[in-house]
DNA sequence: TTTCTATATCGTAATATTGCAATATATAAA
DNA sequence: TTTATATATTGCAATATTACGATATAGAAA
């Protein structure tokens, strides 16, 4: 015990749980932000943006690539990086569709 | 140094973070989708439905009215739970929001 | 009042996350 | 080849999360 649960839940319930982890850090958070204003830049631009040091971007960076929020693409010695814009529109649809479903009169 | 640095990001970015981590767990992402459902259900419906123990659930309650995800009203010795629209709608609309100002062309 | 039912809280063990120094890797420049 | 630059990985300490048994609280029923 200690452990959540996955195995007790669809993979659906978990993959949609990952996703929100995936964005559940004020740092993960930032740096979506922040790619959102500049569109794409190389890892070193979001050390110097953010508060922390490079080793802990580094391992933020990953996770936000394993969900799929973000990509990388090598450009020389340095990584670009973007936001996946369909991931956005589905998360966004998710809400709305949800939005939508809800009955208004609640108990 | 091993707690979230909370204080070197804005207050909207920790909200943000804090909403998602409401989410970010499969057994509350399964009750969230248990209340789209039935619309309106008391605590022990939720302990019935998910493979989870009484104090759990009432754990995971906490978190997400704490989110404002869900609110709970007294009703003679049970509570009965529902999901807060507005919460969807705004988090909908924060996702779309992106996507639209998301540049097509990627790194 | 006593008992039953519904939910919350406390305490704790197991596990996960966060952040960073040290170090590794990999490409470019000299 | 050596050196500099950019990013990733490893290892670890501090902290947070998850789950649940035991127990507390609170209203309804007897």
């Amino acid at each position: 015990m200690g452990i959540t649960k996955s195995e007790s839940f669809t993979t659906e319930q978990n993959d949609i749980a990952n996703l929100f982890k995936a964005m559940a850090n004020p740092a993960r958070v930032a740096i979506i932000q922040y790619l959102l204003k500049v569109d794409s830049c190389i890892c070193g631009d979001i050390v110097n943006e953010l508060p922390l040091a490079q080793p802990t971007i580094s391992q933020h960076l990953k996770e936000l690539k394993n969900a799929n929020i973000i990509q990388g693409t090598i450009e020389g010695k340095s990584i670009c990086y973007c936001l996946n814009k369909e991931v956005f529109e589905s998360i966004g649809r998710y809400f709305m569709g949800m939005y939508i479903k809800l009955d208004a009169k609640c108990c």
